[in-house]
DNA sequence: GAGCGAAACGAGGAT
DNA sequence: CGTTTCGCTC
C-alpha cells in the first residue's frame, strides 16, 4: 500500500501541544498515531510509560500496540494502549476505595443491566405507563454519558417521568449489588479527575502525552477524561473523521471534534484527504453519497488509484436470491475469502447469508453478533463465580439460585428479597436467616440452607486457586454438567461444548495473567466477540457496517440496500438520523479496496411475511455513470431449472475432503451417500470419533479438498 | 415448585 | 420466524 510521504508525516507527528488530525477514510490515521508515539519516544526522549493511547475497540488497541512495538523493535510495550473503557476500569481498580467503595465490585454488562431493568419495570406501580426496559436503559445511559442527572423540571412526556422514577431504583440496585455499569467505568473516573485534585495530579504526572483515536466517537465523559488528564494546553493528540461518526446513539458527541480548536487553544490542525485504500471508482461513489449530508465540514477524499471496476449494484428477487448471488459471485470471480467481506445493517441479515455459504461449502466467519460470554451456559457459570468474589451481588444470585433447579422458585425468592429489603442485608445473608427462621416452611429452609452451604464451601476455594480450578469446583458442586445434559435433549452436546470452551478460556487466562478470579471477571465484561477476527482468518467475513469500521477488504458486498435497512426504518423520521445512516453507508463503502458490490431485494420476508421493498435512497445518490447495474445469473435464467445448491456441495464434499464441523471440530470425509437434499457424509474427526451428517443441516465448512 | 404446551410478543447499531 | 412468558396440571 502506498503511504503518505515522509515530509508530510513529519509535519504532523513532530510537534508539541494539542493537535487535531482530520483524517479521511483510508488515509492512514492509525499510522499517524503510531508515528507520533514513536517520535515522542525516539526523538523527544519521552518515557514510553508516560504515554496513554486510547481507542474504542480492543481490536484497534491490539493492532496499534503491535505496530508501535514493531516500529520500536521491542517485545513488550511499556506504553498504555487500550480502550477507553479498559482504562476506566484500570483507574477504578486503583481508586475505588477513594470513592468509599470496596475493590471487589462486579462489572455489569448489557445483559445484566437488562435483567435488572426488566425486574424494576415489572415492579412499577400498576398505573404507570408501560415502558420498555431497553428504552429505560438507553435513556439512563444517555444522561450518564452526558454527565447529567435527571432534573426535577416538569416533564410533558409521561415516559420520561417513568424513566426518571426508574433512575434512583436502578442506581440503588447497582449500589446494593456493589456493581458498576459500562457508563460508570468512564463516569466514575471522570468524576474523580474532576473533583479530586490529588488523583487528577497523580494521573497527569503519569500520562504526559495522551492520544485518542476515532475522536469523533467520543462522548461527553470521554472528552472530560481527555481534557482533565491533558490539562491546560496539554499534550492531547486526537485523530478522527466527522464523516465516520456513526455512534451518536451510544452517546458520541460530534461537537467534541468540531469544537476541538476552541477547547484547546493553539491546537494544530491537519487534514488528510488522500485515500490510499480504494480505487477512484469506489471513492467517487462513496463521496457522492456522503456529500448529500448537510451537517458536515466538507472534505473531499481523493485517490490516485486508477482502474478497477465501477461500483456494482444488483437488484435481486428476494433475500434468498441475494444470498445466492453473493456466494455465486465470490465463486465466479474467484474472490479470495480472507480479503472479502459481506456487510449489512442489522445482525439478522447474516442468517440467510450463512445458509448460502454453508450450502456452497464456502468458509465464512460471522464477526460480532451474539457474544460467546453472553451465552446462557457461560452466563450461569459467571454468576456463580461473581458471587464467590462479591457475595453481596444479589443480581447474579437471582440468576443462578435455582439453576440447576433446587426448589427455590419465585415465591421463595420474593420472600428472600423481602427479608433482604426489610433488614437491609444482602440476598445471600437473607437466605442464611431464612434457613434459621422457623417461621418458614421446612422445604424452603432446607433449600436455602443447602444453597448457602454450597456458596460458602466454594467461596473458601475462590481466594487462592486458579480460575480454572474454581470453575471446575463450581461445575462439580452444582452438578451443572448433569443439569445441561438432562435439561434439553436436543442440543446438549453443543452446550457442553460451550462449557468446555469456557473452561479453556479460564485456563488461558490463568496462564497469561496473574490477576486471579477478581480481575478475570472484571475484564470479561469488556471482551467483545469481534476480537477473534483478523484479516488472516481464511474465511469470508460477515459483519455489520458498524463492526467493519477500521477494517479494509479487497472485495466488499454491501447487502440490503433498501429503505428500512439502510437507512434503517427507525432512523427514517429524522434528518439527523438519516445523515448518520448516510455516514454509515459511507463507512461501509470505503472499506473496499478494489471491488464494491451493492445489492437489494424487490421483496423480502420481514416479520414472517413477504413485503415489497424500495431501493435505498443512497443508491439514487450515486450518479448513474458511476454505478453499474449487474444482473444475477438467476434473474437471467429465470424460469429455467436452476441447478440445486446441494448438488454443488455434493461435488465439493467428496471423500478425503477436510472439513470443520461447528461442534466437533476438524475431520475428514470418509464416504458420502444419498444425493441432493438427502446427501449424507460420514466424517472422522481428528479426535477419533466418527459420525454421519445430513449435509443440508450440519454446520460444515470445507477446509480443503474442493473439486479441482 | 416443576414441567409442559400454548400463546404472546418482539428485531438497531455495541464498548 | 424464533424466543420468551403464561397458564395449566401434577
Amino acid at each position: 500500500m502506498p503511504t503518505m510521504n515522509e515530509a508530510q508525516m513529519k509535519a504532523i507527528t513532530a510537534g508539541d501541544g494539542p493537535a487535531l488530525v482530520l483524517a479521511g477514510a483510508g488515509s492512514g490515521k492509525t499510522r499517524v498515531i503510531v508515528e507520533r508515539i514513536v517520535w515522542l519516544i525516539e526523538e523527544r526522549g519521552v518515557d514510553p510509560r508516560n504515554i496513554l493511547a486510547l481507542t474504542f475497540t480492543n481490536r484497534a488497541a491490539a493492532e496499534m500496540k503491535s505496530r508501535i512495538a514493531a516500529r520500536l523493535g521491542v517485545e513488550r510495550l511499556a506504553t498504555w494502549v487500550g480502550t477507553y473503557h479498559s482504562f476506566g476500569l484500570f483507574v477504578l481498580r486503583r481508586e475505588m476505595e477513594r470513592l468509599g467503595r470496596p475493590k471487589n465490585f462486579t462489572v455489569f454488562d448489557d445483559g445484566d443491566q437488562l435483567s435488572l431493568m426488566k425486574r424494576l419495570v415489572k415492579g412499577l406501580s400498576a398505573g404507570s405507563t408501560k415502558v420498555s426496559p431497553r428504552e429505560a436503559l438507553s435513556w439512563i445511559s444517555r444522561l450518564k454519558q452526558e454527565t447529567e442527572e435527571p432534573g426535577d423540571e416538569e416533564s410533558l412526556n409521561e415516559e420520561d417521568a417513568v424513566f426518571r422514577e426508574l433512575w434512583p431504583k436502578y442506581h440503588h440496585a447497582l449500589e446494593k449489588a456493589r456493581a458498576v455499569d459500562f457508563d460508570d467505568l468512564l463516569g466514575l473516573p471522570a468524576k474523580l479527575f474532576g473533583e479530586d485534585d490529588e488523583v487528577r495530579e497523580k494521573y497527569r504526572r503519569r500520562y504526559t502525552h495522551i492520544l485518542v483515536d476515532e475522536y469523533q466517537d467520543t462522548n461527553r465523559v470521554q472528552y472530560l477524561i481527555a481534557k482533565e488528564l491533558s490539562g491546560e494546553g496539554g499534550n492531547l493528540f486526537v485523530v478522527g473523521d466527522e464523516d465516520q461518526s456513526i455512534y451518536s446513539w451510544r452517546g458520541a458527541d460530534i461537537t467534541n471534534i468540531l469544537d476541538f480548536e476552541k477547547d484547546f487553544p493553539g491546537a494544530a490542525t491537519f487534514r488528510l484527504e488522500q485515500n490510499y485504500r480504494s480505487t477512484k471508482a469506489i471513492l467517487a461513489a462513496a463521496n457522492a453519497v456522503v456529500a448529500c449530508n448537510v451537517e458536515r465540514l466538507g472534505k473531499t477524499l481523493w485517490s490516485d488509484q486508477e482502474g478497477g471496476d465501477r461500483v456494482g449494484y444488483c437488484l435481486v428477487a428476494d433475500g434468498g436470491a441475494e444470498a445466492r448471488w453473493v456466494v455465486d459471485t465470490i465463486a465466479k470471480r474467484g474472490f479470495e475469502p480472507r480479503s472479502t467481506a459481506i456487510l449489512y445493517r442489522t445482525n439478522g441479515q447474516a442468517r440467510a447469508m450463512e445458509e448460502a455459504f454453508r450450502r456452497k461449502g464456502l468458509a465464512y466467519i460471522v464477526v460480532g453478533g451474539i457474544k460467546f460470554f453472553a451465552r446462557k451456559e457461560i452466563k450461569d457459570l459467571l454468576c456463580y463465580l461473581r458471587i464467590l468474589i462479591n457475595p453481596v451481588d444479589g443480581e447474579s444470585l437471582r440468576r443462578i439460585v435455582n439453576i440447576p433447579p433446587r426448589g427455590i422458585g419465585g415465591t421463595t425468592l420474593e420472600e428472600v428479597n423481602s427479608i433482604s429489603e426489610r433488614r437491609g442485608i444482602p440476598m445471600l445473608e437473607a437466605m442464611r436467616e431464612m434457613a434459621e427462621d422457623l417461621a418458614h416452611s421446612a422445604r424452603a429452609r432446607n433449600a436455602a440452607a443447602a444453597f448457602v452451604a454450597l456458596i460458602d464451601t466454594l467461596a473458601l476455594k475462590a481466594g487462592s486457586d486458579s480460575v480454572e480450578s474454581i470453575l471446575e469446583a463450581v461445575l462439580e458442586a452444582t452438578g451443572y454438567r448433569d443439569y445441561v445434559q438432562h435439561s434439553d435433549e436436543k442440543d446438549f452436546r453443543a452446550r457442553l461444548e460451550v462449557v468446555d470452551e469456557f473452561i479453556a478460556s479460564c485456563a488461558e487466562f490463568d496462564e497469561r495473567d496473574e490477576g486471579g478470579l477478581e480481575i478475570f471477571l472484571q475484564d470479561l465484561a469488556l471482551v467483545s466477540d469481534t476480537e477473534g477476527y483478523s484479516n488472516e482468518t481464511p474465511a469470508v467475513a460477515l459483519m455489520t457496517c458498524h463492526s467493519a469500521k477500521g477494517l479494509e477488504f479487497d472485495n466488499v458486498f454491501l447487502i440490503g440496500m433498501e429503505e428500512g435497512y439502510l437507512p434503517h426504518g427507525i432512523a427514517a423520521e429524522s434528518d439527523e438520523d438519516v445523515e448518520e445512516e448516510r455516514r454509515l453507508c459511507y463507512v461501509a463503502m470505503t472499506r473496499a479496496r478494489k471491488t464494491l458490490l451493492l445489492s437489494g431485494a424487490e421483496t423480502r420476508v420481514v416479520f414472517g411475511e413477504g413485503r415489497d421493498r424500495t431501493p435505498s435512497r443512497f443508491i439514487d445518490e450515486i450518479p448513474e455513470g458511476q454505478l453499474e447495474k449487474v444482473a444475477s445469473e438467476e434473474a437471467a435464467t429465470r424460469g429455467r431449472a436452476r441447478p440445486s445448491a446441494p448438488r454443488a456441495a455434493e461435488g465439493e464434499l467428496r471423500m478425503g475432503a477436510k472439513v470443520r464441523h461447528g461442534t466437533f471440530g476438524k475431520g475428514t470425509v470418509m464416504y458420502t451417500s444419498g444425493s441432493g437434499k438427502k446427501l449424507k457424509v460420514r466424517i472422522r474427526f481428528d479426535s477419533g470419533m466418527s459420525r454421519q451428517f445430513m449435509v443440508s443441516a450440519a454446520p460444515l465448512e470445507i477446509l480443503e479438498g474442493k473439486r479441482k
